[in-house]
DNA sequence: GATGAAACGTTGTGGTT
DNA sequence: AACCACAACGTTTCATC
């Protein structure tokens, strides 16, 4: 990593990560800049990649999905590639990441009942085993990443 | 649930799962709405509790977290309520549901490197049974929650 | 939901250290 | 290179219909 983060910008990422709405002018007032000046750093950890982006978080049950459910998947032979293209085009999952381990694949996947998850998992059983695991409550949901004590850092 | 979402929500909703940041005023123009009409709608999506906030998201190994983990933890008796309350002060921890299944709790945490996922891990063994996958890609981030197709509704 | 006006925020230029 | 000051422009918000 060729740049390096003061505490100016871990506290503009700090605020971002809380209200990603918040107005840069607002603050800037709270950290003591002007608004050009915190624009001007935005767009740069914009462009360096550390703000990946912005979104709105949307409830699932509100939004009409009752369940939410971790399905882990250990392909078959041969199996992993198709499904990694076939994932992409199934709405219902909005996490899946490749991961070491018995399993090849983890992913978050939102459902309307427990009908459409049986119908969900019989859709996955050509590409492996899957296990599946409901949701039952969110403890900790999207907690902000925060700046590394500068012991720390391996920068 | 008491309140019907149409199609002119879903549009909001999909929009700033898009781009959280985007203005009131670009999103009417692209749905064919007045900026005081979408700032209600948004005002009452939130007053439902159908957004539950707005985040920006922050690149783990760009903010210098070389490593992101998935860890089940299989809590011994009389050890879950313990660790919930635990959790919450862990600042490794960005995401953390409990789940049905045999493991009792399924977390995501992201770590500086591999001393740091150990010292991580030693953490937790007082609480249970942990079993680590390293999460080696993320093939799907967030995707938006879409609207449920009209005859599967159950509103 | 629309309109119009006022308050506020964002963005660009230019200048300072 | 990072910031400030100021001004033009766009957005949000509030009253009113």
């Amino acid at each position: 990593m060729d740049y390096k983060l003061d505490s100016l910008h871990w506290s503009i990422l700090g605020a971002l990560q809380k209200n990603a709405r918040a107005s840069l002018a607002g603050i800037g007032r709270a950290i003591g800049l002007t608004p050009p000046a915190v624009a001007e750093r935005v767009k740069r950890l914009e462009d360096l990649g550390v703000i990946e982006g912005y979104w709105a978080s949307v409830s699932h049950t509100k939004a009409g999905y009752q369940l939410k459910a971790i399905i882990t998947l250990r392909a078959f032979m041969g199996k992993l590639k198709p499904f990694l293209e076939q994932v992409k085009t199934l709405e219902e999952v909005i996490n899946c990441y490749r991961i070491t381990g018995n399993e090849n694949i983890i992913m978050e996947v939102v459902l309307r009942d427990q009908f459409h998850l049986e119908r969900f998992i019989d859709r996955l059983i050509q590409y492996g085993e899957t296990r599946t695991h409901i949701i039952l409550s969110e403890v900790i949901s999207n907690a902000p990443i925060r700046r590394l004590s500068p012991t720390e850092e391996t920068q």
